[in-house]
DNA sequence: GTTCTTGCGTGAACGCCGTAAACAAGCAAC
DNA sequence: GTTGCTTGTTTACGGCGTTCACGCAAGAAC
């Protein structure tokens, strides 16, 4: 595997041994057509045999890659948020890093964009948690969430640091709530140094705004309304930016 | 069965004739294990097949009621928006009905409390529109959304009549934004003489943000935060009654 | 009361599916 | 070469949705 036993694996190639190399490839192509599948028919259209036909292979041989079709919807979905991930940070660096205003906007757009270019990928990572995927705690999906998340933790940390917006008065704050904040801040490492209660109160607020808007369009719940929603999103963003003492601008 | 077969359609019975009548119970039947079997193992875990063995008969049977699997989750999908239209109604049946704020409160905490209690049927309702149970637009199950949603749209109505809430300043809506609102407010009846189109907005918004609140907390998109989230639901429903004028008062 | 009709349920069949176990081929190292 | 591990196949089991041809009992018509 490492560097050398006789000594002529002088590692020109990508990485590790061949053995190794080439299984990570099928099992790239397996991620791949089941991706095609999901994109086509949805998390339950993804099939290990329909996968397995697609590329000449037999099922069971799938499960020297993956162990159920769970685990392979749940390797699925740590891509997806990988890629989710990519696009965001895509948007954020197309603008000047000094532009903490437009990067988080552009940032919160694309998770809308990527949703509605990608809605059964959005629906495995966002929608209920089914019997199937289901992130252990430890599990690579479950750690691709988690650096997701971080991305805008890191934009919102910015906005504290930059004491953008004022943190309303709440002396209502329960001692519960109060406890389930601190647990929040702690386990996503949020607002290092200056993690008021009032602060991750605000993030968290408007952290469930987003996601409300943004699921309901990718699930098609308000598509009574009109097909396209973009409108509403850009005034709720506006509201959302408001909130948090950010300059909005439209896109 | 029925009253007395000389001159038979008396009709003290129930309602149609024996047949329709037995039709209708078997078709309960098969909706109940249907249900039963919804709650235990998610809706990709209800089948023909199962439902028809528990009730001692074959699969292709039940096809003389319901068109596929589809069909019977669509029709699951009515009664529950049903059930769920119950019990909001209840929660606010037991409160004075001039308790404008104390019955818009109570509503707004069932929905949450039957969504907890009933995973499972959540998700059908406000998961994700997947490639089975997709009401289409007249169908029993859209109609019976449109029903539940009517609970809402009466509260809120109630509160625009009262004068509650301040319209916000907006003259930044734009003209598409504007049109989609007023499609809303036709589409769903809502404040037949006073629909300014500033009060459709906070409406809106405020579906939005509790929409979010219960799709993150029955998805379990918080779990990590903590397993009982009713803090966090309290704050944000005091955020949200503010917005309407309403008076927050806890449960 | 006999006949006719209609609707209900079954049995068999087709083609999917996930998964387990036994087995054969290929590669790696000694 | 021999040994052992990795890969993939074959075969098999049970479950699934759905279709079709068929019996059969209950209501309608006479």
């Amino acid at each position: 595997m490492t560097g050398d036993p006789a000594f002529p694996q002088v590692e020109n190639a990508p990485s590790g041994s061949r053995r190794e190399r080439v299984r990570k490839a099928t099992s790239e192509e397996i991620k791949e057509i089941a991706r095609r599948h999901l994109t086509a028919h949805g998390a339950s259209g993804v099939s290990l045999r329909a996968v397995a036909r697609e590329m000449g292979m037999t099922a069971p041989g799938l499960y020297r890659y993956f162990g159920s079709l769970g685990d392979l919807l749940e390797a699925l979905q740590a891509d997806l948020f990988a890629e989710l991930a990519a696009a965001v940070d895509a948007a954020e660096a197309a603008l000047p890093a000094a532009d903490t205003d437009g990067r988080l906007l552009s940032a919160l757009r694309a998770v809308r964009a990527w949703g509605l270019a990608n809605r059964a990928e959005f629906a495995l990572l966002f929608g209920p948690a089914t019997t199937q995927t289901f992130p252990e705690d430890g599990s690579p999906a479950s750690e691709a969430g988690r650096r997701f998340a971080a991305t805008f933790v890191a934009l919102f940390d910015r906005l504290i640091a930059e004491g953008r917006f004022t943190v309303p008065e709440e002396p209502e704050a329960s001692p519960t709530l109060c406890a389930q904040l601190e647990a929040f801040a702690r386990l996503t490492g949020f607002g290092g140094d200056r993690a008021s209660i009032g602060a991750i109160r605000v993030m968290l607020r408007c952290w469930v705004r987003f996601y409300g808007i943004v699921c309901m369009e990718v699930f098609q719940h308000l598509a009574f309304v009109s097909d396209d929603m973009e409108a509403l999103f850009e005034a709720e963003l506006r509201d959302l930016a408001r909130d948090l003492g950010v300059a909005y601008q439209a896109p």
